[in-house]
DNA sequence: AATCCGGGAGACAACGTTGTCTTGGAGTAG
DNA sequence: CTACTCCAAGACAACGTTGTCTCCCGGATT
């Protein structure tokens, strides 16, 4: 016995099919005598309306469903910022298909075709791939980037303050007197981070600290930060330009018991910061905000608004709660 | 200028409507000769079919999706656990439309109710409502619960072993001599939460310590520590029975500056516990290994598989830093 | 009293796809 | 050389819904 339509609707309620798509649809020219009984046989059969079939036929084409890439929905950055896409689109009725991308190029495309031809009504992408050129054959599919800019493809982009935020970072531990301030980065091939490094370079004028790029994840930066403070000059404070990298600095200071003598500060806030001895400075990022001016973004698009692209930029936050306030020593 | 359809592939491509159809779905009897026009015209023109439309006629109807309703996509556990569906779901070219829940009874059901008028192909539910009878009419729909057990409605269930690593992680504090045992707790209404006070009732047999239930959120859990911990007669050891509230409590412990002295246990790991001063002493749940088997258990079901619910049980570990570890003194 | 008007309700077609049935032509066997 | 088989390819209907058009009936207008 498969699912009831309409017209099993339409009989038990002795009314005509298209009476019953009427009273489904809230439309007002029915007599309310009429609506109660095709209510009621509803009721009895479980109606439900058939989504695809309402879809094929209708012409407003909206799913109301979106579709979100993200690095990984299990890191608490894309975490947040999934959450409070979510709450937007609840907000508006609207259904989220997410998917996670690792750093995998093949999988953000594969992904956002997928999820484009499941006929999202907008995409909102943290781009993992270093080219989005693929996207410009999706023309009606709105999209808005978070997170990191695309190349090869302009859209709509809601990023933080990447190249200021490090700045600041930088020129807190300069106050406290670091001349030898190290640079600890992620993948140079990902926008991001190239901004974060460039606002380190800013802030520091011509005469950089050791540079470390290309560390993926904690246990790549905690031996990194060991072999830079063995070193016979090694420096006296590290900007560590992200999250799991500042993470894996925290390790290798407790590690080399240097953690009260050598500053750092952290791009990118996370859980228990505050509680870490000694508590770690960041340049927070504001995800919740970002998620939510994303899909704000992203429905304005839906909802027809049709100028250029934008790049919407989010400020970050100095946190000062001990680890950038150490002052340098000797030197 | 609308979307292209398999008429104007057909008309393009020079052949009839059926040998596209045939052609995008791989059915070996073209000749290669078509076959290579129609593909070359689905090129040209951008073509993907309508996934409502073939919904719509096939009657096997699957929509390889399926729906995912958690606490809180935000948060840790959560994030963990909805990233191990989602790989699951991946390996079978499955989507994953997603909903965090708060602790929201009415968006349960609401979202419930909508991923499941979209054709998901199953739902994995961590329950917050008090009550799933509603889902009893959810016929067709195979539904498998992790983290929490539903009631009024059975089906399969993947859980930790809530009441065993409650226990152990109370026998833990008492086998360092501790006497005074607090047991600090979320709401009551929660099944798990329920269990894991069962567990620790059942580790101290008939002398249990004092005892806090409804905690909800650090915040609460900080203050109800430092009231226990003021009181004339204080708990020497702590078992806190979630997540946040095990942080609340090292928290109000720091603040109190009793964290060298009070000891620690935490149900459910996270991230940075190995960081803090002390270290702290978790039963670690695996929420990666939780979603692995839900969704195990869901792609069976809508396999076909149709045996009686199944309650799976996940093993916690103990894993001990240096919180739980510290000796009753005095006593 | 005859006509008009309006609005509620039904008939019918169409959305884009796939299942089923039919057709026709090539190949094979008798 | 005819008849039969087989299979590629097309014609057609159907999936469940909604847009459009038509019909009819009751009340208002002249």
């Amino acid at each position: 016995m498969s699912r009831p339509t309409m017209n099993d609707v339409a009989r038990t309620a002795g009314v005509s099919l298209k009476t019953v798509s009427r009273v489904v649809n809230g439309e007002p020219t029915v007599t309310p005598d009429l609506a109660a009984r095709v209510r009621a046989a509803v009721e009895t059969l479980d109606y439900r309306p058939h989504l695809g079939a309402s879809l094929l036929r209708r012409n407003d084409r909206r799913t109301r469903m979106i579709g979100v890439l993200l690095e990984d929905v299990s890191n608490p950055f894309s975490g947040v910022l999934h959450r409070a896409i979510e709450e937007e689109a609840h907000a508006r009725g609207v259904h989220v298909l997410t998917g996670s991308l690792g750093e995998d190029e093949r999988r953000e495309r594969e992904l956002a075709r997928a999820f484009r031809q499941r006929q999202t009504d907008g995409l909102i992408i943290a781009p993992t791939g270093s080219d989005q050129t693929y996207l410009s054959r999706f023309t009606g599919t709105p999209i808005v980037f978070v997170d990191r800019q695309p190349s090869g493809f302009l859209a709509d982009t809601v990023v933080s303050t990447n190249v200021a935020g490090a700045a600041v970072a930088v020129r807190h531990l300069a106050a406290h007197g670091h001349r030898r301030i190290a640079f600890l980065g992620d993948n140079q091939r990902i926008p991001t981070a190239r901004e974060r490094f460039r606002g380190y370079l800013q802030a520091l004028g011509h005469r950089p600290g050791p540079v470390v790029h290309e560390l993926r994840g904690e246990a790549a930066a905690e031996r990194a930060t060991i072999a830079l403070l063995r070193r016979a000059d090694p420096p006296t404070a590290l900007f560590t330009s992200q999250n799991l990298i500042t993470i894996g600095a925290v390790r290798a200071l407790r590690r080399l018991d240097r953690h009260r003598s050598v500053a750092l500060v952290g791009f990118d806030d996370f859980p228990l910061a505050d509680l870490l001895e000694p508590a770690v400075t960041v340049v927070a990022q504001h995800p919740a905000r970002i998620g939510r001016v994303a899909a704000g973004a992203l429905f304005e698009r839906i909802d027809g608004h049709d100028g250029p692209p934008r790049e919407i930029r989010v400020a970050t936050t100095l946190i000062a709660r001990g680890s950038g306030e150490i002052f340098a020593t000797g030197n």
